[in-house]
DNA sequence: TTGATTTCTTAACCCAAGTCAATGAAAAGG
DNA sequence: CCTTTTCATTGACTTGGGTTAAGAAATCAA
């Protein structure tokens, strides 16, 4: 299960044995229900997290309404805004399957860079990457309709499609479910 | 006009007389006229900026309309797909007004984390940061509404509303500049 | 398997943003 | 200074997503 991780390290650079091991011992493995919440509203994350398996969403909770902001899954970290800014978080993280994650905290993250220090140039990568996405992600928002943004994540993650909830789906569109039952309903025409 | 960048970076670390050489001499302090274009469509971005004085915005060409997704204005960095993924980039860097700005380049960049090497910590935080500051910008789009953001581009950043014509602004918010202009009056009464 | 619950679809109606067009105000440029 | 262009506002009309409510389909638990 562990290797997923240096599945995903793999892009950013070349890991020893050695590096491994370190890896391995400052990572955390945990199990997770269906439902079972990562990090509530108003908590201050002290945990990040790597899913290997499984799916986590993020959402925040308006007016008794759900929006959800991001669905990670294998070989995805977890961005949270909490866990950086070190304030209370002000959206909800939950598994939306069982879930097997990779945890880990500013503590144990730290230890890791000392001993393996070429993770701190490869982390400012993945961060720039991270950033990058979540730029994309949000230029697809100005730039593209409800309709048009729903065909993307056709093309881009037809996976999440089957195994997200349409209401859910509609909810990471911006839009609501009767809106997304519409929408595929003109799109099959 | 360097000591704003010293000022962005005294968030993260403290600088000594050498590092602050160090930065001053991998940086290169550029002038550019309003209206100056600093990376284009389908241009690898080679250099990223931070802004020392003056406004730059990010704007995507869509069949021949301009959408804006970001301004950038003093002591703010400015974030930069192109630069990070070095595939062509898919939207405008463009001076809104005169600027001043501070040039880096990858090689320069990695020039400076060998001479200040603690710059490689900060530049992680200040990548989280960025992050979480895009996602933050993100998830608003997703929980509120064209007139709520408004209210709170009013309320966050007053000054936007002053030196940014409306029609950047409308577009910025993701409408067109008849519906700002709706909703500026809806609001007034 | 059955009944309960959740999720998805459909329909009718409403409303805010889009579109198109005209006008006025403000800036820019000579 | 006046002219030209750009920008902001307004009005009439369209459109697509929101709301409400009902029923169908799928999922889950007993």
């Amino acid at each position: 299960m562990d290797n997923v991780i240096f599945d995903f390290l793999s892009d950013y650079l070349e890991i020893s044995e050695e590096e491994m091991e370190n890896i391995s011992r400052q990572n955390v493995i945990k199990s997770f229900k269906k439902g079972a919440i990562l990090l509530s509203e108003g908590e201050i994350a002290s945990e990040c997290y790597f899913v290997l398996k499984g799916c986590v969403y993020s959402y925040y909770l308006v007016d008794g309404e759900v929006k959800v902001t991001g669905f990670y899954t294998e070989k995805q970290p977890v961005t949270n805004v909490s866990y950086s800014t070190k304030k209370p978080s002000e959206y909800y993280l939950e598994c939306l399957e069982d879930c097997i994650v990779a945890v880990s905290t500013a503590e144990r993250s730290a230890e890791l860079m000392r001993k393996v220090p070429r993770l701190l140039t490869a982390s400012t990568t993945v961060l720039a990457d991270q950033l990058a996405n979540q730029q994309i992600k949000y230029d697809d928002f100005i730039k593209l309709s409800p309709e048009k943004r729903y065909q993307n994540l056709q093309k881009n993650s037809p996976d999440l499609l089957n195994r997200i909830p349409q209401y859910l789906i509609a909810s990471y569109l911006g839009i609501k479910p009767e809106s997304l039952s519409r929408i595929r309903k003109r799109l099959v025409k």
